[in-house]
RNA sequence: GCCGGGGUAGGGUAGCAUGGUUAUCCUAAAGGACUGUGGAUCCUUUGACUCGGGUUCAAAUCUCGGCCCUGGCCCCA
């Protein structure tokens, strides 16, 4: 007996049908939007991802030598992958460029709540395009995504990093440092938060500003005017954001999805690669953690060797969804009986894999491979849950008929064979 | 890496405070009773104290450590 190892999950059969039936509404709505489906290498070399993430997370990550001495890693996040991709096609592509991936990965870290070592995302990703259409575009298909699973307790709390960052700058304080200190705000206490960012110079009337900004929580339209002016005139950097929201919420105003919105410029995703418009999803009682995340990222194609490319995406983790979808009861129960089960008595094997060919041409059908009789045949087709039963029995034979029974109602009757595989084709 | 909760057959559990017969019950699975009919019933079988050290005449029970699960911190790319 062995165990599996700390944070991987196995996946039985029962767990495929809720798996397939959450793969598939994914991908049939990044269809929709025209997502092209991409896969990459589950291997990397290391620096592809120490170049965007920096030397640190080699300790967070599966990172080891091949035979060759190679320093390489089991990919902890998609977006590496996507932009070396990208990249080595990057003239002949045409933009936008719309990719969406199903990709497994892995992180060296404590295992808890909806987080694995080994686990799957979604990844879905528009590059070559910096414009508020792309932004809109790129929400859009993650409410779809999350409307497709059945799901509507969620509300994405969208923002523009350099509005915060434009803030900080033209208070003289060092916006990086501060970023890491807004991102922890609503896990610290309020006394905390603001000793905090005295720490790196922010003083009282600054905090009320900030404060100001940073409460602010409702549809983008109607909260944007309020923004303009706790933040004056803080340069065409944020003039250009905040020109950027607005388009953004007109468009998910006109596209019917400004319920699912609400302007959060609390939202500044810690110290990642995200250059202007970020946003979080969380359920409506914000009583968990962040479901997922994306935003724009315009320096990352050039910072890994590309000619500059701005890019906007998301990534959202499939424990974390299936979590909810259980939650909210929109996870499918497992039923996968097949439809037929042939019961036979007696020699009649030819019969019954005529019959049995016939029908897997159209549909899903088991046999007993173990020589039971004809109460155990049944008890089997009954524990698979099969949905009928078809005995071809010695005396059915004779007399060219099928015994065709409904395993839920009981019902059964007896059916000319020609007849049968006349209903059969059509 | 840090802090808390937990771990008894495949699943769910009783027993643990107060150490003491062959570790309880339900369920599941396999086989059988039934020789042209499943779900019921009955019979049989499989099957567990997370691992290791300590205390003790005796440990599922007390104690220490590891492992794993679980909630959180760090991190969240």
């Amino acid at each position: 007996m062995y165990e599996k190892l700390r944070g991987v999950r196995d996946f039985y059969p029962e767990d495929h049908i809720g798996r397939r039936h959450m793969h598939d509404a994914l991908y049939a709505t990044a269809r929709s939007y025209g997502f092209k489906e991409v896969t990459t290498p589950s291997i990397e070399p290391l620096e592809l991802i120490t170049k965007k993430s920096g030397d640190a997370i080699v300790n967070e990550i599966y990172a080891f030598q091949d035979k060759g001495g190679r320093d390489i890693c089991l990919i902890p996040e998609l977006t590496p992958s996507i932009a070396r991709m990208v990249i080595s096609r990057q003239k002949e592509l045409v933009k936008p460029v719309k990719w969406c991936s199903l990709s497994r990965h892995w992180r060296y870290e404590r295992p808890q709540r909806g987080r694995q070592r080994e686990f799957y995302q979604f990844n879905v990703d528009i590059l070559g395009v910096r414009s508020s259409r792309a932004d809109f575009e790129t929400i859009a298909c993650g409410i779809d995504c999350m409307l497709s699973l059945g799901l509507d307790n969620f509300r994405f709390h969208i923002s523009d990093r350099t509005l915060i960052e434009q803030f900080f700058t033209s208070h003289g304080i060092d916006a990086s440092q501060a970023f890491s200190i807004v991102d922890k705000r609503t896990k610290v206490n309020e006394g905390e938060f603001r000793d905090m960012l005295s720490g790196i110079g922010v003083g009282d009337e600054c905090y009320e500003q900030l404060e100001g900004l940073l409460s602010l929580n409702g549809p983008i339209h109607e909260t944007l005017p309020e923004v303009k002016e706790t933040l004056g005139a803080c340069g065409a950097h944020a003039d250009d954001a905040l020109t950027t929201l607005e388009e953004i919420g007109s468009l998910l105003e006109s596209y019917g999805m400004d319920e699912h919105c609400t302007l959060d410029l609390s939202i500044v995703r810690g110290l990642a690669y995200y250059t202007d418009m970020v946003f979080e999803v969380f359920d409506k009682r914000r009583s968990m953690r962040s479901l997922f995340g994306g935003g724009r990222y315009d320096n990352l194609i050039e910072l890994l060797g590309g000619q500059p490319m701005p890019a906007v995406g998301f990534a959202i983790g499939m424990p974390l969804l299936e979590l909810l979808m259980r939650e909210e009861g929109t996870w499918p129960e497992p039923s996968f009986g097949p439809d037929y089960f042939v019961v036979t008595i007696g020699d009649v094997e030819r019969e019954a894999f005529s019959l049995i060919r016939a029908l897997r041409a159209k549909t899903t059908v088991e046999y007993d491979l173990s020589g039971k009789n004809l109460s155990n045949q049944m008890n089997l087709a009954n524990s698979i849950g099969a949905r009928r039963v078809i005995i071809v029995g010695e005396r059915d034979v004779k007399s060219h008929v099928f015994t065709v029974k409904d395993m839920e109602t009981g019902d059964q009757q007896q059916v000319p064979m020609d007849e049968f595989y006349k209903t059969l084709k059509e």
